[in-house]
RNA sequence: GGGCGAUUAGCUCAGCUGGUUAGAGCGCCAUGCUUACACCGUGGAUGUCGGGGGUUCGAAUCCCUCAUCGCCCA
């Protein structure tokens, strides 16, 4: 298995060194538990100060590079936004370690509506003012103060999380670079008549006065009332009865339906009614998706202006359109004698109204489902407003294709669905958004000019194009560069268009933008300085451009990640990446989704501080695989006694509101700390009950254990040289660990890979608790007491550490790094194959290429057995109750060949259960008084006179006669069976023949040792 | 209404293309401060794999169905 390896030593054979130990100083150096917080500001400072997180562009290297889903400035980070950062991060680094230019690219979204939401909502919770109070400058002004702060909140949360991004590159979706992207992207689409205007009815949300997107509303039922009404039949004494939920509308009432099968109303059709309130009148018309005959009066009211389905309805039917509200919520003059009036003061009248008149049917209290707006908690009102479009239709069909054909892939491949089905709707795109902060729509309006007029004005301006306004209310004009109201001379003025455009439409550019496009020049800036390293050419997006994954979370994957697909082939003709890796989401211990307006997140700085980054980030990947939901349950830590207190719906809905910050109450101390919390600062100086999680545990131990295993190491690397060792040299339990320490790079290569996060930390910590820990450390103490083998063992065990930290770096970069440093103060030149320096980073290090030729399979399975022995006399020592200093002794009966591996290690029984082997091979009976166990091949056999309880001993191998019959059952059960055999593969078969002659053999072992007892007693 | 996902030990979760006795961490029980680690060691207990049907020699795993929960889209 070794002979790939050259163990030939160029200086000869290493030389013995002298006995003495520098224990005392290492152990002073490295403290006996891992202390985070004196290990991550230095590691952080270093690597920001040696640029080890930047990404040049370098063609001897393969780019690499991730954009990161920008988080939002409306609020802090929360452990959604940790995870999502954490699985990039770790394939960044992953990436760099392979030599790769990794680029891994920071910045924030404006976010335009939600930003605005919060910054609103503050000031009127604060000041109760509304942004017509204080105007848009000011408001504005306001938002960027919010931004300014939040940004470098979230960015200073990622810096320490240990994110290594390429800081120097951090974008915000309203800076130059990205306007400039937005810009030229819109002016495009405007020239390519992919964008238009249009009346369209929206959400609208009458408190902030803007249309919001069909993603930016929840449905929540409330109490309502379902009144039915009756109009009367123009030139019948009929009526018609229908029901609604909001009477108000039947003042922009523009038909009344009918299903056209529905023999009830027949006679009808082709008749009109007469709206009683205004006395307008309308037709009865025909509609059959409209129309369900089979619910209430078979009758419904339409109101294209004012409700989804009756517009739909209406456009097939031709039917006028009345608009009865303000963007207040009021209604305008067509509301009549109720003109002015509030919806709900309305609705109040109309109904009053109605009854009066003699058309109020009945009413009934009914839970009614009501669109809300995610941004103000407010209904949603339906209305009829001149909104921007982007026309998907062929923009989504390349965007499907390349799907489809697997240029874009999704990790969980169960995602595909998700995008394909929703961007196969194809529905048109509302970019326009009726705020004030965003990217401005770049049109401008002008009714009075001629085409002449703007042919002369901008013939010699590429990027200005214009078109008729399709109602033919004057000229839309488009331009790149902003145009003063006089752009046309005095004779006309321009207006610009006050909307802004929808947050999703700059992050589509995100990928494009922050690399530097459209300008094809020149690189993107560095730090807000020009690179002018591209010269002539803007390589940094030539080289970085389509990007190799997006990692986000699924909620995004229409809203975003089709649209960034969209943008990137409209506007470069390629992907914007090649792989979408789609991560589990963070709920909280309620199983309600984590977000910055829900109340529930949880600040990773917070857990961070009680459990460091390392083990945050560490427990935080473990989670991380292919399932939808991770619950996170958590408690807020008493300041006081660190009682925990598990976290309660009221503790998250608790807002200050003007007045006193909200408390806890400490069951164990009776002190009320304030608390951390998404919706407030805890007041300076009052000590702060912070957010702990046990999960975080975890990783915190984990982290211990690999720095105490490591400090071990150190504490025994005394007189340590570099050099080959031969095979003579590597025992047994070396060969063991080299071969599951390819097992596992090779897993952790393969699970990285498939972007499953959680299986690749188990593999690490498998290795290094259950293997490198609990047996190698264990089996190579002797050894490093032992002054000839130590030279060997202290190399392999440095070749393993080295190998480890490389391997765990990205998991764990501030325990690697420190780690590393320490080893390469200790042994700085190492390796098994060949020895070589190391002195930078652990980060820089190079990913380890496992050596094949150490994967020994045999020998894993013999060492398999090792360790199963061990167990099981560790097993009887317990359950005897045997203290560990008494030594036992061991006799196993086996085959010879069994029985000289056995010798080959006995010490190993010694040293890690106080066994002395003291009897091996064929001829080995079973001592009198003694506990067995039996292993298939081998039944072994502890002499325990004195101690043992007989009657113990007899009950414990019943039943162990008993599990293994009832196994040796199931197993003959399946080989009587003739369908088994005849159509199970061969080796399955083979596989049961083989377990059922082991299980016979144990059995016979435990049988003999229950006959012995027996005669004994 | 359509789609996606979940339901496995007290808790939080793994279990790939079906194949011996279903696992981990925490928690629990017992025990041990043996100079890497009590953020630890050693040993142990705990599951009709949501219910029902089917396919198969064989189902936690595939199919159908029901129930409960979550999300997305109408």
């Amino acid at each position: 298995m070794l002979s790939r390896i050259s163990f030939h030593s160029p200086r000869g054979p290493c030389r013995r060194v002298p006995l003495f130990s520098p224990s005392h100083i290492m152990s002073a150096e490295l403290s006996k538990t891992y202390e985070p917080r004196l290990v991550q500001p230095r590691w952080l400072e270093y690597w920001l100060q040696h640029g080890c997180f930047d990404a040049q562009v370098d063609p001897a290297k393969k780019p690499h590079a991730i954009m990161i889903p920008l988080p939002n400035v409306t609020g802090a980070l929360h452990m959604g936004h940790a995870l999502n950062g954490t699985c990039q991060d770790l394939i960044t680094r992953w990436r760099r370690m392979q030599g790769f230019s990794a680029l891994w690219m920071p910045g924030t979204d404006h976010a335009g509506i939600a930003t605005q939401a919060v910054v609103e909502r503050r000031m009127l919770e604060e000041e109760r003012k509304t942004r017509h109070d204080i105007g848009r400058e000011a408001l504005v002004r306001r938002i960027w103060n919010w931004k300014d702060e939040y940004e470098q909140r979230i960015l200073n949360q990622l810096r320490q999380l240990g994110a290594s991004c390429d800081w120097r590159r951090t974008r915000f979706t309203l800076d130059d670079i990205c306007s400039r992207a937005v810009r030229h992207t819109f002016f495009k689409l405007f020239r390519d008549r992919l964008v238009y205007r249009g009346k369209r009815l929206v959400n609208w949300d009458t408190y902030l006065q803007t249309a919001v997107a069909d993603d930016e509303v929840f449905t929540e039922n409330v109490k309502g009332h379902f009144w039915t009404f009756t109009y009367p039949v123009v030139g019948t004494d009929e009526r018609l009865a229908f029901s609604t939920t909001r009477p108000e509308t039947m003042l922009g009432d523009t038909a009344i339906a009918v299903h056209p099968d529905d023999d009830r109303y027949r006679h009808l059709h082709g008749r009109q009614v007469q709206l009683p309130l205004s006395g307008r009148t309308i037709p009865i018309v025909c509609d059959a998706q409209l129309v369900d005959p089979a619910l209430g009066t078979g009758v419904v009211k339409v109101t294209p202006a004012h409700d989804p389905n009756d517009y739909a309805c209406g456009l097939r039917l031709g039917l006028p359109q009345i608009n009865i509200l303000n963007p207040d919520g009021t209604l305008n003059a067509q509301g009549g004698a109720f003109a002015g009036l509030d919806r709900y003061e309305a609705r109040q009248r109309v109904v009053a109204e109605m009854e009066r008149l003699g058309h109020l049917v009945r009413v009934e209290d009914r839970e009614i489902p009501l669109a809300h707006s995610d941004r103000s908690k407010t209904p949603i009102e339906p209305y009829l407003s001149d909104q921007w479009f982007v026309s998907m239709d062929s923009l989504a069909e390349q965007a499907l294709q390349v799907v489809r054909e697997g240029r874009v892939k999704f990790f969980p491949s169960r995602y595909t669905k998700t995008y394909l089905d929703w961007l196969g709707e194809k529905r048109d795109w509302c970019i326009s958004r009726q705020l004030w902060w965003g990217h401005q729509i770049p049109i401008w309006y002008c009714s009075t000019c001629s085409e002449a007029d703007l042919q002369s004005a901008f013939a010699n301006q590429p990027d200005v194009t214009w078109q008729r306004d399709p109602e033919d209310r004057g000229w839309l004009i488009c331009s790149e560069h902003d145009l003063g109201p006089e752009a046309l001379g005095a004779g006309h003025t321009l207006r610009r268009d006050e909307d802004v455009l929808d947050t999703w439409f700059s992050s589509a550019l995100w990928p494009l933008a922050t690399l530097g496009w459209p300008d094809e020049g020149s690189n993107p800036p560095l730090a807000g300085q020009p690179d002018p390293s591209g010269a002539g050419h803007n390589r940094v997006l030539e080289y970085f451009y389509p990007t190799s994954v997006l990692i986000t979370s699924r909620d995004i994957i229409t809203l975003w990640v089709a649209r960034m697909v969209i943008m990137g082939l409209y506007n470069r003709g390629e992907v914007p990446f090649a792989h979408v890796h789609v991560h589990p989401k963070i709920l909280d211990g309620f199983g309600q989704t984590m977000s910055k307006s829900r109340g529930n997140g949880v600040d990773p700085l917070d857990l961070v501080d009680k459990y460091g980054v390392d083990a945050v980030r560490f427990t935080i990947a473990s989670l991380a695989g292919e399932s939808q939901d991770v619950r996170l349950p958590v408690g807020y830590e008493c300041p006081h006694c660190a009682e925990v207190i598990p976290q309660t719906l009221e503790h998250q809905k608790a807002i200050p509101a003007g007045g006193a910050k909200p408390r806890l109450k400490c069951p164990k101390c009776k002190a009320s700390p304030q608390y951390s919390s998404p919706w407030f600062t805890p007041d300076a100086g009052e000590p702060v009950a912070r957010v702990v999680s046990d999960r975080f545990e975890y990783g915190r131990n984990f982290c211990n254990k690999l720095w105490n295993a490591t400090r071990f190491a150190f504490m025994n690397l005394a007189n340590y040289t570099p050099g080959p060792v031969s095979p003579e040299e590597l025992r047994l339990e070396d060969r063991w660990i080299l071969s599951r320490l390819v097992a596992t790079a090779r897993t952790v290569n393969a699970e990285l890979s498939d972007y499953h996060f959680d299986a690749a930390t188990r593999a690490l910590r498998d290795f290094t608790w259950n293997e490198f820990c609990d047996w190698y450390v264990e089996l190579v103490k002797p050894r490093l007491r032992d002054e000839a083998a130590r030279p060997a063992a202290q190399r392999v065990l440095v070749t393993v550490l080295d190998t480890l930290l490389r391997l765990l770096s990205p998991f764990t970069p501030f325990l690697c790094e420190e780690l590393w440093a320490k080893l390469n103060e200790l042994a700085p030149v190492r390796g098994l194959v060949t020895q070589r320096p190391e002195s930078g980073p652990c980060m820089l290090a190079a990913w380890p290429e496992p050596v094949s030729g150490w994967r020994d399979l045999d020998l894993e399975k013999r060492f398999d057995r090792l360790q199963e022995l061990i167990a099981s006399v560790r097993n009887v020592r317990a359950l005897y109750r045997i203290d560990d200093r008494v030594e036992l002794a061991l006799h196993i009966r086996c085959e010879p060949e069994l029985a000289g591996e056995l010798r080959d290690v006995s010490s190993q029984f010694t040293h890690l259960s106080r066994a002395v082997l003291q009897g091996v091979g064929l001829d080995v009976s079973r001592p009198g008084t003694s506990a067995a166990f039996s292993l298939g091949d081998a039944d072994a056999y502890i002499p325990l006179a004195g101690v043992i309880d007989r009657e113990a001993e007899l009950t414990r191998q019943t039943k162990e006669a008993e599990k293994i019959r009832g196994f040796i059952v199931g197993h003959e059960r399946k080989l009587s069976n003739e369908s088994f055999v005849a159509k199970a593969p061969p080796e399955v078969v083979e596989q049961v023949r083989e377990t059922l002659a082991g299980l016979r053999k144990q059995l016979q072992g435990v049988e003999e040792a229950i006959r012995q007892l027996t005669a004994e007693g």
